[in-house]
DNA sequence: TCTGGGGTCCTAGGACCC
DNA sequence: TCTGGGGTCCTAGGACCC
């Protein structure tokens, strides 16, 4: 048996616990530029309010409908997430964290009360960081998310099921005829695993709910699609194929990406921008105890706005591999410059390292021993005296940045304070 | 004016080898 | 002009996740 316990609507939830105004009412958590939505309390979805849905089509809902938009806390998000994980790991003898708000809680098997003790888990959890959270039991992971999906909706949306199953929807405690019930009335694309392309092919050949889907033979969804569908279509017939990840797999790329606060046109920007993924990349990097082999950086055009598509990307070779801010940040602006291309309206860019190995020396690789030593040092002391003193404080200059520079990416930069938020003290503040 | 950021995995197709 | 079959490795692109 598994379980998965999520928080509702976290990182809303998180800014909740320490700001009590805020409950019962619409509010979202934007994304980094104060770009979108992304996380959405239930009075906020009430409203319409969509995943991803650009800020500037929420203007309405603000002055209308007292809509409140927060600038992300991902610190907080993180430390919350932490208490949230610790508790959550009460619940059975293995955990694994699936993201930053979810654990899938293993080796459930023979555990007595468990719907009890799920239910228990879960008050401990509210009562102890303020985060609201369901659970779902089952003997595989995408039943398991299906029935946190059930806990969720049946207490969010009365009538969309069985209101006793909100909060806690345990599968072993269901009857034949509830499973199909619930199968029925979810659609295919609810499902774990099953995202809008593949759902609209399903739904060509008549596969609409995730009863249709269950019951579609598992040789037909390897035919028809691939091994991961035939694998979604044998755990919902229950057996399970997806066992729990205990440790977090060894990382295999390190991305800083962004998206401006407006188009950049000239190159000194960018290099400024590229400058400042890499380095934050390489901390990244060094954090993890690794160094990479190559470095991707790309820019490109917004995908949303009309005239002339820019997207390109270059592929630096690091060697020896390297965690130095100083040849990340060389590397990340030769692939700039041999891409770039004046006459566009570039909306993103990124830097992606690949290749990660181990940052400590073997033995014998005399090669990399000089470099890594002295580069080491320096990093290290970086590292330490940003972390102390806030990010960015010591920093590697890039070369051929003009010391004054009006461009939107210094503006965003210098645009520290959203655009729109809440400000702080017009809500009172939770004892910390 | 304004549309997230960070990941993983699978597959198809090309290059190359014997 | 005719022109095998099987294998591996790599990469790009697609699809998915939160």
């Amino acid at each position: 048996m598994f379980a998965l316990i999520d928080g509702n609507n976290f990182y809303v939830s998180c800014e909740r616990a320490f700001r009590p105004a805020l409950q019962g009412i619409p509010v979202i958590v934007l994304s980094n530029n104060d770009g979108c939505a992304i996380s959405r309390s239930d009075e906020a979805k009430a409203l319409g309010v969509k995943m991803g849905q650009p800020f500037f089509q929420l203007r309405d809902l603000v002055e209308h409908k007292g809509l409140v938009c927060l600038s992300p806390n991902f610190e907080l998000y993180g430390d919350m997430s932490d208490r949230m994980m610790s508790l959550a790991a009460g619940l059975g003898p293995t955990q694994e964290i699936y993201s930053i708000d979810e654990s899938f809680i293993g080796d459930l098997d023979g555990v007595r009360d468990l719907t009890r003790r799920a239910f228990a888990i879960r008050a401990r959890i509210l009562k102890w960081t303020g985060i609201p959270t369901c659970v779902g039991l089952a003997p595989t992971k995408t039943l398991a998310k299906l029935c946190n999906h059930v806990a969720k909706d049946s207490e969010r949306k009365p009538g969309s099921y069985p209101a006793e199953l909100q909060r806690v929807c345990n599968w072993a405690e269901l009857s034949e005829q509830q499973r199909i019930d619930i199968l029925g009335r979810t659609a295919a694309g609810e499902i774990w695993g099953v995202g809008r392309r593949i759902s609209a092919q399903l739904a060509e050949q008549g596969v609409l709910t995730a009863l249709d889907l269950a019951r579609l033979p598992a040789q037909a969804a390897r035919d028809g699609w691939s091994v991961v569908l035939e694998r979604t279509v044998r755990e919902l017939q229950g057996v399970s194929c997806m066992s729990l990840e205990t440790s977090p797999a060894a990382k295999k790329q390190i991305a800083c990406t962004r998206s401006f606060g407006y188009p950049i046109t000239t190159l000194p920007p960018l290099i400024e921008a590229v400058s400042e993924f890499a380095t934050r990349a390489a901390e990244k990097l060094r954090a993890a105890g690794l160094r990479a082999s190559a470095l991707h950086v790309f820019a490109h055009t917004s995908p949303f706005r009309p005239g002339p598509r820019f997207y390109k990307t270059a592929l630096i070779q690091l060697q020896p591999p390297s965690s130095d801010t100083k040849a990340l940040v060389n590397a990340a602006v030769r692939g700039l410059r041999i891409i770039y291309e004046p006459g566009y309206q570039l909306s993103k860019a990124g830097v992606m390292l690949q290749d990660l190995c181990p940052a400590e020396v073997q033995q014998g690789d005399l090669l990399f021993q000089e470099p890594v030593r002295d580069q080491g040092k320096l990093m290290e002391a970086m590292d330490k005296v940003n972390k102390r003193f806030g990010k960015g404080t010591v920093h590697v200059a890039s070369t051929g940045v003009p010391e004054q520079d009006e461009s939107g990416w210094r503006m965003r930069q210098e645009r520290r304070t959203p655009r729109y938020t809440t400000k702080i003290d017009e809500i009172p503040i939770a004892r910390a």
